[in-house]
DNA sequence: CATAGTATGTAGTATATAGTACACATAGAA
DNA sequence: TTCTATGTGTACTATATACTACATACTATG
């Protein structure tokens, strides 16, 4: 069951499409602007075709799914998080690297308590 | 005072070239493996040239540097870290943007406690 | 059954990324 | 002075990324 770009695209516009018929392939790649046989390949994994994060970004709205997981899927990091982390490298690269072995609920205590302003 | 990948490694180089001869340009470069107009051209900011993170990998352990630091100078994150946010995209994402915010000693207080285990 | 809409295959394009190869002018050391 | 090493300019290359354009075949519905 490897979840790739294209199968989880595929799949949550297919299921969208059962209740409304604007969600075809040709509809829903016109949505974000690009050529429905674009789409068609990246939906079926063609490793020669990628999405903008722009156009990731236009069909996560589209399909209802969180930008940053569809970006991932892509083997792509949000602009934005890149230029925090490139702008103190040594501090968020080790960090980030500390925080591989935590398990999620752990990050999301510190997650938590950073928007709480309790730092 | 514009700090960009090509000064800083040029600043270096010849930094460690007073003490040592074998830091001149074309010595370097035929360390880390590139010819030695490529790096003149990386020196002098030539926006066609780019080096991949291995040679920058390498480039940084020649001049003492952090591999973070010229990763970032260079515009790029590494493939480590990046790999580490793709795995848990939601989760990493707000969480960097929630500490975009946040003075250097704040985060280094995370990541000592984190380091520390004290999670 | 006609036709509108749908997915897909093939070919081509533009720009970015990551270099090599080689000639050239100059500065330093023997 | 001769030779060696140095930095740089120019031209060329290959692959990745991010698409368009168009033809074709299928599918569903009025």
């Amino acid at each position: 069951m490897t979840t790739t770009f294209g199968s989880f695209v595929r799949a949550k516009r297919e299921k969208l499409r059962k209740q409304d018929s604007s969600f075809s392939l040709r509809r829903v790649a016109a949505r974000i602007g690009v050529e429905p046989s674009y789409l068609s390949k990246i939906e079926r994994g063609d490793h020669k075709a990628y999405l903008t994060e722009e156009k990731i970004r236009l069909l996560a709205t589209e399909l209802g799914e969180d930008p940053d997981v569809l970006l991932a899927l892509s083997g792509k990091i949000s602009k934005d998080v890149q230029e925090i982390i490139r702008r103190r490298p040594e501090l968020f690269a080790q960090l980030i690297r500390d925080l591989k072995k935590m398990p999620d609920h752990a990050v999301l205590r510190i997650a938590r308590e950073v928007r709480d302003g309790k730092w």
